[in-house]
DNA sequence: CTGAAAGCGCTTACAG
DNA sequence: CTGAAAGCGCTTACAG
């Protein structure tokens, strides 16, 4: 309990063998008698002995360490997101450096900086764009980049297909025979353009024109994610529509349809009797609140991610795919039904 | 572009300067002329020069870097808590290593093997135990260790007071006149006697005993946290109490509570009307189910820690408290009423 | 203000 | 199987 700090030099002394040795035994590499070997692993326990890890990357040029960059940790999508990603690196024994970028700016600067440059292998983007030169820069410096939850430029990448699950939502709907129906979209100012958001609104149009139907710019409206936004917006529409509410609604995500339902409610609209709702994410309270939603499996993307780095380090056999696609499910609850 | 990390040698040859006056200006260290320092910084311009994160520790001997120690990243609580963590973190450049832990056996593992030893200045853990045994031999170490969420053992920490956040939301229900009151617990099987739990405990039975009731344990369950297992507890209860349910229930955490709602509803049973529900957090959907609650704010409580570690490792003047006691409120909403 | 040199704690060819 | 030595890329007294 002496030295806080026993080094490798300290552990070679006690067991009377040389630098080298100790440090081959200690690594399990070949070339080591099982005795000695013995030896070694026993003074370093005495000493407690620990690796500095800086001098080991130092020497060995290995970093073993990857940058997670988030907008909003604290919300569901990118908890569940780091929480799945974070296993499966650990697991590869990798560090998981974490950061946390606010807006457009403060990204930019992140990856233009140094952090993201020497000292990580690999950075994870969940959920927003790097731009192609950006992804250049990257690349140029030796970090792989990977895209989780959202794909952007030309780099590897796991996420849903936005457009698809839109369509299984708006598609229920028509089949449930909706015309009228309102959407509430997400939208993040800090990252315009996201094609998250576009891909599902594409969905929206799409679905309705399929059945005849031109959309009503009144029926639609966009608020910042988040749980909070979405009563807002509904209200918006309702307001907008004194002739009388949509008969349902196609919500971007789950947290913001929690909040359209409490404003339904508040007005009066009973769900599924006035207005059907559904959504897209099949967040923990989906299920609590009745709520239709599309499901996607967050964790598990986060996963996929994760193991995608494992293939770019090389730790792992199998080519890199260039991109996968998570499967998405309608979970059918009490919030739709036929008009 | 061509080498894809220039080294502080091939910026000082590039400057003409020698080594050490290149490390100077770039750490605008004391000693190096205006001019100087002006060379120097455009040859790292000109080469993309980023240090080499891994040398600058070794040869400095600093680390900054910091442990954050989760079990559940992926619950509301340790995102806000891991947001309000990393923001003032990075804010003094300190890297963040996230580690997931899951169950009692993982931490152990954790807290003895190398990560936490020699890799981080600090180590956060994020609302669960560390023994005194195991705090004794991080600080042998050199870690610092800082507990956001719960206190344990003898070492700093930030969060609200149990006991009184569970006075502030029985004393509300008594004050409404409610006497047969049900409690739904959390619990973590992976840390048996969390005191959380006790303390809330505690103030559920000392605020009936204040009014002269004694506690039915036919009205009390516990469940694990998560958002899914509340309503398992509120069947439970009503299925035990076939003499009619309570008036009202106090619950560990609105993630409870929300299924508790929803178990309520399904039984038939209006909120606040036949049963009054008051909870603990404020977690956002609270207010969009109209949720009573007591509020903590947990994204601050993260910063609290933030400072703490800090403070612990000099980079900030004012001494370290050896504990902060978060401010607790209660949000008084449509779910609960007078009996 | 600036430089030469030692050292941080490891790993890894290169010899034996 | 084992050791001596160079090197990873910085920082920092110590001289000048």
């Amino acid at each position: 309990m002496a030295s806080p700090t026993a080094s490798l030099a300290d552990v070679a002394r006690h067991a009377g063998v040389s630098l080298a040795t100790a440090s081959r035994a200690l690594n399990d590499a070949y070339g080591v008698s099982t005795a000695t070997r013995a030896k070694v692993l026993a003074a370093a326990t005495e000493l407690d002995y620990v690796a500095s890890p800086d001098a080991t990357r130092l020497a060995s040029g290995a970093t073993r360490r990857v940058a997670v960059v988030v907008p909003h940790i604290e919300r569901w999508f990118f908890g569940q997101m780091v929480g799945g990603l974070e296993r499966v690196l650990a697991a590869a024994d990798l560090d998981v450096l974490l950061y946390h970028v606010g807006d457009e700016a403060d990204r930019r600067d992140f990856l233009t900086r140094l952090p993201a440059r020497r000292k990580v292998d690999a950075v994870i983007v969940v959920a927003f764009p790097v731009d192609e030169d950006e992804r250049q820069r990257l690349e140029l410096i030796g970090a792989a980049i990977i895209a989780a939850g959202g794909q952007s430029a030309d780099y590897p990448y796991v996420c849903i297909d936005d457009y698809e699950a839109g369509s299984l939502a708006m598609r229920h709907l028509v089949d449930l025979g909706h015309r009228r129906i309102a959407m509430i979209g997400g939208l993040d100012p800090d990252q315009p353009g996201w094609p998250v958001v576009s891909g599902r609104s594409r969905a929206y149009d799409d679905t309705l024109k399929s059945v005849g139907v031109e959309p009503d710019p009144r029926l639609v409206h966009e608020v910042e994610w988040g749980p909070t936004n979405g009563a807002a917006a509904m209200h918006r529409i309702l307001d907008a529509n004194p002739d009388g509410p949509p008969t349902a609604v196609f919500v971007h995500s789950d947290e913001l349809a929690f909040g359209a339902l409490q404003a339904l409610r508040h007005r009066g609209l009973r769900v599924p009797d006035d207005v059907s709702v559904v959504s897209i994410d099949d967040h923990p309270l989906a299920e609590l609140l009745d709520l239709t939603t599309v499901a996607q499996d967050v964790a598990a993307q986060g996963a996929v991610a994760g193991q995608m780095v494992l293939s770019t380090l090389g730790d792992r056999p199998g080519a890199l795919p260039s991109g996968v696609t998570a499967p998405v499910e309608l979970r059918v609850r009490a919030s739709t039904r036929h008009t």
